[in-house]
DNA sequence: AATCATCTCAACCGCGCTAGA
DNA sequence: CTCTAGCGCGGTTGAGATGAT
């Protein structure tokens, strides 16, 4: 017995998605709340398999998605984390709530993965150069240069993500919901129930500008435009299998509640009442109510599962030891100060 | 200006897993 | 226990954008 494809090969449409479907899938969502992805091709008469609402919604169409360039801080945490935790982009996500696995796994492939290419093969050509002419060479000096700045900007990064990893911690202890080690998750690394975690708050940085507000596949911030409402009308959560998911994420907002939802808040009142701003943003999150977030980012966004417990363990290790864990950082990131050179110069 | 090559990233595909009947 | 539906994940594709010649 094969499996049967999601959905009819005919009659089902595909490539890029319209405005239009996506006012009709945002405005289903509106209403009956995320999830119950089969049904939702059916009631809204939307030609698009479950599947492809889903990753529509997940990818672009969630509040609080931020899109645009990466910063050095979500460069250097993804080079961290794929070393720590391989390919396993949703893993990764979690850490970086406000990027999609997609987006992430993309910035991978075609980004960083030829930058650290090109950075060991040019550290290896170093390398041999250095071995070759000796150590008081100008290119060793510059190095030692890069190697210095390197390691002063690696030291503020671990202090900026353990002062955040703390200021998370510190909001209530108790509240933090440590991975549970029932045995199905033990026995199946793989297995698929999140676990809500810590999760860190968004990296600093400046809001970031939309690189693609000409194309409209990528600006989710037109949805917001086209559905003024949106940001108003929290979708209801009581009928669907949103209800669980809404209990779920009010628990959790409870035990930990977003970092900065009060400032947030703020921003979000000056967001609203100055249109121009919220077209110009395209940090999705600042233009949706902080109700709205919190009901659907930790819905769709994938959470730390119980399989990263060992992760995670390792990385508040990491975040939180200090002259121990400097032993740890070298094994920890994969990554030679060589390899890493001039990476994010 | 035209053509070709390369890059980017939104979207698709197939598989694995879980829950429920 | 088996089967099925539904969902999530990671790998891959391909259309459009961009750069080079």
């Amino acid at each position: 017995m094969g499996r049967p494809p999601c959905c009819d090969k005919i009659g089902v449409k595909k490539g890029p998605w319209t405005p239009e479907e996506d006012i009709i899938l945002v405005s289903y969502i509106q209403e009956h709340g995320p999830g119950n992805w089969r049904s939702v091709p059916t009631n809204t008469g939307l030609l698009r398999c479950s599947k492809s609402c889903r990753l529509r919604w997940t990818n672009y169409l969630r509040p609080g998605i931020k899109r645009g360039n990466f910063t050095d801080q979500e460069e250097k945490m993804i080079i961290h984390l794929q070393a720590l935790l391989g390919n396993r982009w949703a893993a990764i996500a979690s850490y970086l709530p406000q990027r999609t696995d997609n987006d992430i796994k993309n910035y991978w492939n075609t980004h960083l993965k030829k930058k650290l290419n090109k950075m060991q093969t040019n550290s290896s050509d170093q390398e041999n150069h250095h071995r070759s002419r000796g150590s008081n060479s100008s290119s060793s000096s510059e190095t030692a240069m890069s190697k210095g700045k390197w390691e002063r900007r690696l030291q503020t990064d671990i202090h900026m993500a353990k002062q955040a990893l703390c200021d998370a911690l510190s909001l209530d202890n108790k509240s933090i919901i440590l991975p549970e080690l029932s045995p199905s998750v033990t026995a199946n690394p793989n297995s698929q129930i999140h676990q809500q975690s810590v999760i860190p708050p968004p990296p600093p940085g400046p809001p970031q500008i939309s690189h693609s507000t000409t194309t409209y596949a990528s600006s989710a911030e037109n949805i917001a435009r086209l559905l003024p409402n949106w940001i108003n009308k929290p979708p209801k959560s009581s009928h669907t299998s949103s209800e669980s998911i809404g209990t779920t994420q009010n628990s959790v907002k409870e035990q930990f509640p977003s970092p900065s939802s009060e400032g947030f808040e703020t921003s979000l009142q000056a967001g609203l009442n100055n249109n121009s701003n919220y077209s110009n943003n395209s940090d999705v999150s600042h233009s949706i109510s902080p109700e709205t977030t919190s009901l659907f980012q930790d819905e769709s966004k994938p959470n730390i599962e119980n399989a990263q417990l060992p992760p995670l363990c390792f990385l508040e290790k990491w975040l939180l030891e200090d002259a121990t864990a400097q032993e740890h950082e070298d094994n920890l990131m994969n990554l030679s100060f060589e390899e890493t050179d001039g990476l994010f110069d």
